[in-house]
RNA sequence: GGGAGCAUAGCUCAGCUGGGAGAGCAUCUGCCUUACAAGCAGAGGGUCACAGGUUCGAGCCCUGUUGUUCCCACCA
């Protein structure tokens, strides 16, 4: 830090440093038994992704989490790794190989495998690299994959465990399929989007003859696999035709009338036509009157050959054909317009189609309960707590979850089927020969496993698991979880039930959500709308500290925030600031100067600064404890700007040009002191520049990043002196603010005269206020004759500035008259609340004490401004 | 249909278990005071959405209203 630049150039320093932490070794925990393990595993990002601000803003959290406890002393580890998000990583390629004019079926299975491996080891470093550029202290060593060995073992131990318990099955029912990725996917990967639609209304002939029944869809193109119509059982209405049978137009199949409680008799006609393929609610109803299931759609929503004359048509071609030929056929009775949810793929945004596929579920109520247990009795803490609610929510009504996937990308499922003898064999280790028949003729299931299935046993198979292994004991479980509230379902609500059931524990202590970051007009970042802020592009400009920074700050979990370069600027210069702090420290400081220490000798504003900082330690501490992070780096950044740098750095210049070498020894060691242990408490937040400058400074130990975080201290605390420098300040402050109104340039100095019943400490303090206030001369008196003097009033003093030239005696007298109305009104809010008896008595006696306390300062401040009108009137 | 968040200075947001409303940015005034003009010293600017209630005391707690965002469920 040698020839120092004025401005500090965060993309020379960041990549040097994080080398150095690399080298050095610092990331990686071990298992220590005389320190406490402190746990984050990553949500681990997808191989495909780029770093965006989402991520950014959830790993700034996590290391600020982890760099702060590893300094407290935990071995504390940030276990990282990457998702193959199959869906995702799948669609990728067969685009990519779709450009080359290759299908996925051209190549086969193994082809296909290889290229996606070859795709992961290309891509899947990308975020890794990217994360390092923000400062990510994660154990790269312990780096995992969730389709890596270790995984993989740790999923098919699962498979098994849950499938021999019967909580794993495999079954025809209705699930969501996405015609796009050709794939089940499940309940929690469709979301539902209200859009504009129609209803039509449509007669159904009765097949005896005797009449039509109405009824209204908004989905005539499923009518071919239509295989009943439903009524209410008490609607009067229909009691006469339930059991007819009606004659389905176009297909004219006979369907029969049945009742069932699941129709709502005041919606639409109070007839509904049953396609027990097509609609979860129509499947019910199907089992419960054994009516036969007709699949009409192929895996591309095309329909099929059990659609008839609509063979070959995709579902929005035949629902246009289908009801034109109802309206020509005059089955159509009207169309109404109506708003419905429609149902798409979380991934690729197609409209999802509900039909009933032989897939492979967890059956969930028997793991959901637990899961609400550990929540409810407060083993897991979710942050913010009105999460809870939710996620109950969301655990008690849940349904089975379809975990079979038709893709290729993932853990394929551990199941074989005998071709001669029918078995269904589930195994850990692949199967040759059925253990049932002995036949050779015996094949794996085709599928894989849904992506979050893996990601649900993140935190122990990362671990070790299913092995009992030293790391796994020491490490497990967790200790807090940081992700966006946006994956509450997808991932956490997964990550409790699996971890309670395979390992007997709650995955982890405390879940700090934080919200969704959002652009500078409050709309989500996406591709499609280009607003996306690229987070390295920011890190180039600004530097990682300013990005997490801005990330930290003002941030409240839980909630949405909003991004905007302007903040990462001011971020910046906060950066700036406290390097030319830095800067100034080091051009005063000797080559020899000692280590960090607190001198002898203190004065009264090295005993202000040395408590204000002890405070800081406490509260900021006491911040990260309760995860309140913004709050922690927002009181940083006064102590730092306000207090250390606009307060400190000036008084202390005082003593170091006083040619004194004692005194500025002291303050030398002040600074040093209290600019070094703040630079700590703020590393977890900047911990780029916070590692250059303190390794620029008198320091021991090899980095600050594992250098012991400061604790609160008795002996700092100087109440007496902070209270004493506070009277000095609001001196400094009301010259300043006067002189100022008065148009005064700094560099016109000017006499201060102060009465005051404090004058030995405005005594030992002259020469800050001297330096401050741009005072020639302080003296000090107990009673002073104001021949043509500025009055300055504060609860302590009445100071007097003899600058006659630029007197107005009017215009000063109706200023000190403003100011005692003022002081009038405060004497008159505490006299009332203190002249309540009620306050008085029911209030804390410590408020009491304070009010009174502040009637006082304002009774004493009103007899000086007394006297100061007194001098001028006599002046007038 | 059920649930949740948000509503505080012109803008973006803090405000811990209730004790006279804060920051950053923007605006205005004056300063190149040799760490920093990405800076320094000051100033202006708020019926804390609205209406009730609890309390000695409410931005904070309770009830309701309005606006807004989101989540869940899903009626064919």
């Amino acid at each position: 830090m040698k020839d120092i630049a004025k401005t500090y150039n965060p993309a020379e320093v960041e990549d040097r440093i994080y080398d150095f932490w690399v080298k050095g070794n610092y990331f990686h925990a071990e298992v220590d038994q005389n320190k406490k393990p402190y746990t984050i595993v990553i949500p681990p990002p997808n191989i495909t992704g780029q770093l965006h601000m989402g991520h950014a803003l959830d790993n700034t959290l996590q290391d600020i989490l982890i760099r702060f406890r590893r300094m407290q002393g935990y071995s504390a580890l940030w276990m990282p790794g990457t998702d193959h998000a199959s869906i995702a990583t799948e669609a990728k390629i067969v685009e990519a190989m779709k450009a080359e004019g290759i299908t996925k079926e051209d190549i086969g299975r193994d082809g296909f495998l290889e290229r996606a491996w070859a795709w992961r080891d290309k891509f899947g470093s990308r975020i890794i690299s990217q994360l390092k550029k923000l400062g990510s202290s994660c154990d790269w060593e312990r780096e995992r994959f969730t389709l890596d060995e270790g995984c993989s073992k740790a999923v098919k131990e699962v498979f098994v465990r849950l499938y021999e318990k019967g909580l794993i099955y495999r079954g025809e029912r209705i699930i969501n399929w996405c015609p796009h990725c050709k794939t089940s996917i499940s309940d929690a990967e469709v979301t539902y989007e209200e859009k504009d639609g129609s209803f039509w209304h449509l007669r159904y002939p009765l097949t005896d003859g005797s009449g039509f029944v109405e009824l209204a869809t908004t989905r005539p193109e499923t009518m071919m696999g239509d295989t009943a119509v439903a009524v209410h059982p008490d609607d009067e209405r229909y009691k006469g035709i339930i059991g007819k049978t009606i004659t389905l137009p176009i297909m004219n199949r006979e369907i029969p009338i049945v009742a069932d409680e699941y129709v709502e008799m005041d919606f639409g006609t109070g007839v509904v036509k049953i396609t027990p393929a097509h609609d979860p609610n129509d499947f019910e109803v199907g089992l419960r009157h054994n009516l036969p299931v007709i699949n009409i759609m192929t895996d591309e929503a095309i329909i099929n050959e059990n659609g008839g004359k609509y063979c070959g048509m995709d579902r929005y071609t035949a629902r246009k054909a289908v009801v034109k030929d109802l309206e020509e056929q005059g089955y159509l009775v009207k169309v109404e317009p109506m708003k419905h949810n429609v149902g798409s793929c979380y991934r690729c945004n197609s409209v999802v189609e509900p039909r009933v596929s032989k897939q492979w579920f967890v059956k969930m109520e028997p793991l959901a309960k637990p899961a609400i247990e550990t929540v409810k009795n407060g083993e897991i803490k979710l942050i913010p707590s009105r999460f809870e609610k939710t996620y109950y929510n969301w655990m008690e009504n849940i349904k089975d979850w379809c975990i079979s996937r038709q893709l290729w990308w993932g853990h394929r499922i551990p199941a074989w089927y005998c071709a001669d003898c029918g078995a269904v064999i589930v195994s850990k280790s692949d199967v040759n020969t059925c253990p049932k028949c002995g036949s050779k003729n015996v094949t794996q299931d085709e599928d894989t496993l849904d992506t979050w299935f893996s990601s649900a046993l993140w935190p122990f198979s990362t671990l070790g698991w299913p092995e009992e292994n030293l790391d796994l004991k020491y490490f497990y479980p967790t200790s807090t979880l940081v992700t966006g509230y946006d994956i509450i379902f997808f991932w956490v609500a997964r990550m409790i039930f699996s971890g309670l059931e395979y390992t007997g524990k709650a995955p982890f202590n405390t879940v700090l959500f934080h919200g969704i970051v959002r652009d500078d007009q409050g709309r989500k970042m996406s591709k499609s709308l280009g607003n996306g802020v690229d987070p390295l592009v920011e890190i180039e400009k600004y530097g990682a500290d300013a990005l997490r920074f801005t990330l930290a700050t003002g941030n409240t979990p839980g909630n949405d925030m909003r991004y905007s370069s302007d903040r990462v600027s001011a971020s910046r210069n906060f950066a700036n600031k406290i390097w030319n702090a830095a800067r100034f420290l080091l051009m005063n400081l000797p080559d020899d100067e000692p280590a960090p220490h607190i001198p002898e000798n203190l004065g009264v504003e090295d005993k202000w600064i040395l408590s204000k900082f002890n405070s800081v330690v406490r509260d900021v501490t006491d911040n990260l404890d309760k995860f309140e992070l913004g709050l922690a780096v927002a009181k940083l950044y006064d102590f730092i700007w306000d207090v250390f740098c606009d307060w400190y750095i000036e008084l202390a210049k005082i003593k170091l040009n006083s040619g004194d070498e004692a005194a500025a020894k002291t303050a030398r060691a002040v600074l040093v002191y209290v600019f070094s242990e703040t630079l700590k408490l703020l590393h977890p937040f900047m911990p780029f520049i916070t590692e250059e400058i303190w390794q620029a400074l008198p320091h021991s130990g090899e980095t600050i990043m594992v250098s012991k975080w400061p604790e609160y201290s008795e002996k700092l605390a100087f109440e007496t002196e902070e209270q004493n420098f506070q009277i000095i300040m609001d001196a400094i402050r009301a010259i300043r603010n006067r002189r100022n109104e008065m148009n005064v340039p700094p560099s016109k100095k000017a006499k201060v005269v102060i009465v005051s019943e404090r004058s030995e400490l405005f005594k030992d303090c002259a020469s800050f206020i001297e330096r401050l206030a741009s005072a020639s001369e302080v003296e000090l008196t107990n009673s002073y004759d104001p021949d043509g003097a500025v009055t300055v009033v504060t609860d302590a003093a009445t100071i007097y500035i003899p600058m006659k030239e630029l007197m107005d005696f009017s215009k000063e007298l109706e200023r000190l008259e403003k100011e005692l109305a003022k002081a009038n009104v405060d004497k008159e809010f505490f006299e009332k609340k203190l002249n309540n008896p009620g306050f008085v008595a029911k209030a804390p006696e410590k408020v009491v004490a304070e009010q009174r306390e502040q009637l006082s300062k304002v009774l004493e401040k009103i007899e000086n401004l007394l006297a100061g009108i007194e001098d001028i009137k006599k002046q007038m």
